[in-house]
DNA sequence: CTGAAAGCGCTAACAG
DNA sequence: CTGTTAGCGCTTTCAG
């Protein structure tokens, strides 16, 4: 079934003025119409909107964001759809937006700074009312160019460094060194830890490295895998620390999809977990604790940095460091 | 280190007349360096460039797209962020539609076809270059929205139904017969089906049924768990189904999420699998092929589909529908 | 309560 | 090779 062509000359979408045309109304007052604002009587107003469902017509935003001034679009980026952390973020945001009549434009960066600053860039070109971007490193461009712009621009989920703007999120050095701690008092002894080159692992991993030699202690080994964070790195990445050094007590993981894949290995191996070896994460993904043995894992409040952040977005307040601080969380795996 | 204000009057970010009227140029030269097209002299070039970087212009393309005729923005819809489904289809479509200098506009429906009807909206309000959604399963008024906008629309990831414009994907109903054959082949007796209540795990639910009456048997028993298809689910599914009905031989799981969490279950219970209890899933995800025992299911072309639609909505092809198939992959579960 | 007119910032003909 | 002139479709004064 097709829909009835609409009698008018042009061929693409109804605009406005066919609107108000097919209305018997002017311009400005269908657009009042459409928008509710300001007033009109109440058979204008069943006139414009019949014709406008009849025509089929869609606003078009970019004529009208072009005619106001701002727009209602915020731009989300995220190094990753895949790894835990950031679908979260995304969905915290992504609620209070909509809530409040945003619509969110999502890019991802696949962790490459120089993509993220073209996404910015294109980004910007649509004017939107705000950008919510991963962590605080960026390109010097990227970092000038969303100065210049004078749109509001939060920092998500670190707050170790220097900050645009709005800054939401947690130490990674702390949570790091909060793990390392844990072990040293749990008394773990040869300890190990797997990660990747992530910039934000890489704060965990410096604080978990303090922890260890402020307790008199050294890291027994360690393997950094090229690439994501993801099951596989850390299935592969234990297979290569064990294979170096077999003597270790405990790994510490730089993501809990890392310890996923540690904790598969020593299934696949029929290494005893904790009682061979222990298992410390970092995240609290929804997965961990849905394993065989709950893994042990530091609790990042991915929602609320994203609530936060975006709530912090739109309400217009000062520059700001906002710190939401993380969990320990003891699960079978230590 | 502040910029330095620009030496303009007005206060927002710089314009192209601004840019235009730094490099002594006119605005339509100006923008066509900018744009780099049509013929200029290279020194205009040069003074027009370094304008536009010391005023760190970054061009208004809600005014360039609303001048010229159509956005290069792509509106993509998916149900969810965190089923394994999704994001590879979004890898896929992204890879190409960005080497095509397209930007995408992400937007997440969590399974409501009331959210999925205002996402298209908005998105159609932005006039985009085109549209990719999830299934073949809209609100009526949904699918009037997107033919009267002429746009290009490309559904991905099911084929079984009435498509809008292209279709790319596969027979999710083959997929659930293919599964049933294959148990039916393996001699597996007592088979058990735990699912969720997405359309298209449902079509493959009916597939897989059919396959079973065809071979003369019938499903010992099933559970559909309400909400999205995670771990979780498959988790709690296979022990409330184990619980009716203890004596099966094999679950066919609606996607690798859910039997993932099945493996789980059997891990935490001490249930040896596959001998005890075999455990076939969908959509060969990554991370079921990492577990220490793979997992046998039945691989979708995520990414391909993902492309392919991609490509056809730029090409400009005629309306069709493009079935990408699927493959059994046999691990070590069954 | 309503409509006419003037742009928003840019691109796309067209003349020079 | 370059500048001038119209709009794109809408919102926004500002008079009726």
């Amino acid at each position: 079934m097709m829909a009835p062509p609409p009698s008018k000359s042009s061929d693409g979408p109804a605009t406005l003025a066919d609107v108000a045309r097919a209305a018997k109304v002017g311009e400005s007052t269908a657009s009042r119409v459409l928008r509710n604002q300001g007033s009109f009587s109440e058979d204008v107003r069943t006139r414009v909107l019949s014709a406008a469902s009849k025509l089929n017509y869609v606003p078009n935003r970019i004529a009208g964001t072009l005619a106001s001034t701002g727009s209602r679009l915020v731009g989300i980026i995220i190094p990753a759809v895949t790894t835990t952390f950031f679908p979260d973020l995304l969905l915290g945001a992504n609620s209070v937006l909509e809530g409040a009549g945003f619509q969110s434009v999502i890019s991802v960066t696949e962790y490459d700074a120089v993509r993220e600053e073209k996404l910015v860039e294109s980004l910007l070109s649509w004017r939107p009312a705000g950008i919510l971007v991963t962590g605080l490193e960026h390109t010097d461009r990227t970092r000038s160019m969303l100065r210049a712009s004078r749109t509001r621009v939060v920092e998500l989920g670190d707050i170790d460094g220097e900050g645009i703007d709005i800054v939401v999120g947690f130490s990674n050095r702390a949570a790091g060194y909060a793990a390392g701690q844990y072990l040293v008092k749990r008394d773990f002894r040869r300890i190990g830890y797997v990660g990747n080159q992530s910039t934000r692992a890489g704060k965990r991993y410096q604080g978990f490295k303090a922890a260890l030699v402020d307790a008199g202690m050294t890291l027994a080994a360690e393997q950094i895998t090229p690439g994501l964070a993801s099951i596989k790195a850390g299935r592969d990445g234990l297979m290569r620390l064990l294979n170096r050094e077999a003597q270790l007590d405990v790994v510490y993981f730089a993501n809990d999809d890392m310890a996923i894949g540690g904790y598969f290995h020593c299934l696949s191996k029929g290494i005893a977990v904790p009682e061979q070896l222990a298992i410390l994460g970092h995240n609290g993904s929804d997965e961990g604790q849905l394993m065989p043995h709950p893994l042990s894992t530091i609790r990042a409040p991915r929602l609320a940095v994203g609530q936060v952040g975006a709530k912090l977005l739109l309400s217009g307040g000062p520059a700001q460091v906002i710190d939401l601080g993380f969990e320990l969380c003891e699960g079978m795996t230590t």
